[in-house]
DNA sequence: CATGAATGAGTGTTCATTCAT
DNA sequence: CATGAATGAACACTCATTCAT
């Protein structure tokens, strides 16, 4: 069992649980995301995975487990690369478009997240609220969001009501619809909003979208 | 079986065929959102139909068709109220602000076809494309915005360099994430994208987020 | 519905209706052929008739009883030939050898009623059972044969104790197993009974074999 | 569930499976036999079976491979009475008379492997096609044939200018169509081919016209 | 800690046939 | 004489899951 390239040890079996857990989980991500909830086939997902079908429950206790522990993974992926945004030397409007910008090319580069959240999404995010690990777990980014906002809006640079929530909100739609939809767009409209020689010009337009928001005359109002 | 306000008629069957797949569609709508493509039983749409099973697939040929059908009878509804819309009197930000607002009010008042977007993205919006119907559709709300744009370009007052198609995603992505991520957004972050007390509250935001985009000083660019 | 190339006449309709119910024989004959009794489909037969499905039932009343009428007019196909038989101003042994050539050449050119007879056999007759056309019927070459048997058993050259029956499945045997076995014996033996350059290699060798057995030395019995 | 003869064991259950796997291939035999590949019902063996419908999935794979297998089977039968011929101490008109014999009462103790043979060809023998085991698989038969054959011809005692193959086909042709066709015979003819008292005047029959065949005086050829 | 064999309940689909006119 | 619309019953097949060791 153990591999050829690792001395054996006493813990040896453990890590291979561990090991295999994190196979399953690779390739239940996969197959979720590829698939949707129903659609994914634990056969499938078994097969594609040095143990058999059996390991899956052993170590999850069935498909809907396993999903939870797929979203668990997936959401703390996401945490760990927001907790290393570093953007609060910045001033603010630089901040928040380096912000922003962060959270475009993150969701770019991880459409089988945006994938399950989709899934999720359609199943009332029920495994969320079943889930310890990921109830009102809030984000990194959030923090982040505020920290610039409350910096901003004391300087008066920003003169939005807006809260961190709420922006993050405004951010993510972007972000989130430009890979989610991009397939009924794309074959609605003729556009590919995920086009890599569009990617620049979608990144700037999320950027002044949000810049233009946050700082924009209202002396009118 | 004939309905009171109109008349008996030889052929009156042919009626009732219209209706039969008119329910079949309501109900088939509410399954697929309901539960995704794979998650909808074809079994569970015929019992809460007046008809059977077998007149599923006498109408529609199969599951793949039917909810081939479910999307573009629910396209079309969008279209049909896309076709409405009378915002050209207004000046370009009034406009532009105004059909914000209906698309907002739309995307609300229509979650089952938000929820079927999402499933149909998530197969790779393979039954838009092998639909005659649906193909490169394009939408009314194009047009309109296409000729706000012009004129609010034309005019100066909007300083963006956007076409209709990206200023149509731009505002499509706050309603849509808005509606189509309330689950999992509410469980992370505990606050409910739409309540009916915090609706006003985005509806402005969203008018807010375009108008200063589209008409933001860019001299300093 | 008269077709052009035709004068319209009082009658007109009724010639119709033999015609399609013989256009419906026609492809039903393919399709039974084909596919068998069982895997042969009514709506396949249908649609390849200018006719509805209805018709059919119209016309035969059934799947089993179209099956029953197909077989009915295949055999009366053969019935036909075999009534042009003209075999008996030669001598016995042509005549015989000359008979069996034909029943070769006619089995080699109706593969169709081959695999309907076999598909009748492998549901017992009860087809032919049922029909009061084919009760019994016998077969025109069985008089034939009885008549070249008298004739080579009279004057000693058929040496054989055999009765008209006993030959014609002797005869039979050889020509229906070369076409209706054709594809297993090919697919075990790698040879193709049923192949342009052979053919006069079996059909003489079925003429041998007959010859051989009626006029075989049988001194030493 | 262990059979008295057999001790206990931990894999007990891995007997059960070959057993299992022997009783649907029996009953799948009988059923296909009985009413044809299409006319067959998966749900009518698994009945007649000791295990469910699901087990012949699980065995299987399908219908189709279940018919396949039991074509594997039924031909591996044949090859197996075929090895245990022992003719070749004979002389050669008694030995291909013997063979004749043998081949003779195979086909008529085994009716339902005729009939699969009968159905496989129906469907254009695609399931041998398609099988590993049977593709070109020849015969143990042929072999002897072969033999016999070779020393007839050799001794001047066989003047037919036959192959193997082809004299198998000879040989085959009566067998089968004695069985295959009896029904159809029986009921056009009256006369039952299978009938036991005319049992052995078929036998000799076939006897006398293969050796007819083989040692006829073709000296006038 | 690990597993190959087994399975109940249900899944989408198709069939020959008949109804109403 | 003719027919488009409708259908009950059954069809082959698949699913997530558990048993026995």
């Amino acid at each position: 069992m153990t591999s050829v390239d690792e001395p054996a040890r006493p813990n040896g079996r453990i890590r291979d649980a561990a090991r295999t857990q994190a196979e399953i989980l690779d390739v239940a991500t996969q197959e979720f995301a590829r698939a949707g909830y129903d659609g994914a086939r634990v056969d499938e997902i078994a097969a594609r995975t040095r143990t058999t079908k059996r390991m899956i429950y052993y170590y999850f206790g069935g498909k809907e487990q396993l999903f939870t522990a797929v979203l668990e993974r997936a959401y703390g992926v996401i945490r760990e690369a927001e907790q290393e945004l570093d953007v609060e030397h910045l001033d603010p409007v630089a901040a928040i478009r380096r912000l922003a910008e962060v959270t475009f090319d993150h969701h770019e580069q991880h459409p089988d997240f945006i994938r399950l959240v989709s899934i999720e999404n359609i199943h009332g995010a029920e495994h969320i609220a079943a889930s310890e690990k990921l109830g009102k777990i809030g984000s990194p980014a959030l923090d982040v969001i505020r920290r610039i906002l409350a910096s901003g809006q004391e300087s008066g640079l920003f003169t939005a009501d807006v809260d961190a929530v709420d922006l993050h909100a405004m951010i993510s739609s972007f972000c989130f619809f430009r890979v989610a939809n991009r397939h009924t767009f794309g074959a609605l409209f003729g556009r590919d909003l995920v086009a890599a020689e569009q990617r620049e010009h979608y990144r700037t337009m999320l950027g002044d979208m949000v810049i233009a928001y946050l700082t924009a005359d209202r002396a009118a109002d």
